[in-house]
DNA sequence: CACAAAGTTGACGTTAACGTAAGTTGAACG
DNA sequence: CGTTCAACTTACGTTAACGTCAACTTTGTG
């Protein structure tokens, strides 16, 4: 029950992604599952990779910065000098998220200033009617 | 004064971009610089444009979906039915945009998270020292 | 045992967002 | 007036992140 492993295709359904997706993530190293013959199963670590591979690409990361950031998320195989390289990736990411924190605040702030305008603007050229088709 | 136009190179320095990408933005219909000969002048209303642009790549969209976007910032020019379609695209990006914010903080809890674990990890095992080199 | 279903490995195709190089044009300067 | 310099057009090249297709194994099923 600890060693809890899936087939690509639950893999797939559970996470929405394709076969080609999961086989790419693995050729690029993002994960590494084990293999029943030539089957891959995929164990729950690869899960909490792949989770975190899916929301690194929603906040924009590359792949491969995702990489240099996963070996973080998985404490305890590493040595010292490794680890030391993840944290201080970690660290430039961090700030980097904060930072994107803040202008995306002000970005939400923004486009509601416009969307109340173009609202504003919505309801008093709908009064008015308009001529040209 | 009002008319405060600038050339392409000084659109590069201001925002450090090259002018490929101005002359590709153009292409696409995000910027539309007048002409002085063949020469592109870039008004005010091109460089708020251009600004929110790149604020919109720093968040991943891409140039279609910015360039949908993008009319909402030009209220007045419009008619009513083109008006209504760039509000409701607007809301679109902004529910996008405030999901993005959550997960964006539950991403940078995990990764502060992550990061106390490795220097906790790393003070530790500098104090034991390493057997490999 | 035939065969369908699911998985595998190449290998080439595709899209977005520019980069880059080659050749042209127009204004400015000594 | 020759030339330098910036900007222009045209067009092919590039990278990331997969999609798609063809041609096998492997495994369960009637």
């Amino acid at each position: 029950m600890t060693e809890q492993t899936m087939m690509i295709r639950e893999m797939c359904d559970a996470f929405d992604v394709t076969p080609r997706t999961l086989r790419f993530y693995e050729a690029k190293e993002l994960l590494f599952p084990q293999r029943d013959g030539q089957k891959r199963l995929f164990s729950k670590r690869d899960r909490v990779r792949l989770k975190l591979i899916l929301r690194g690409k929603r906040f924009g990361f590359t792949l491969e910065e995702i990489r240099q950031l996963l070996d973080l998320y998985h404490v305890g195989d590493q040595q010292h000098t490794q680890l030391s390289r993840s944290v201080s990736v970690g660290r430039e990411r961090l700030a980097d998220m904060e930072r994107r924190q803040i202008e995306l605040s002000e970005a939400i702030a923004d486009l509601k200033d416009q969307l109340g305008w173009g609202e504003r603007m919505l309801r008093t050229t709908a009064l008015q009617g308009e001529a040209a088709e």
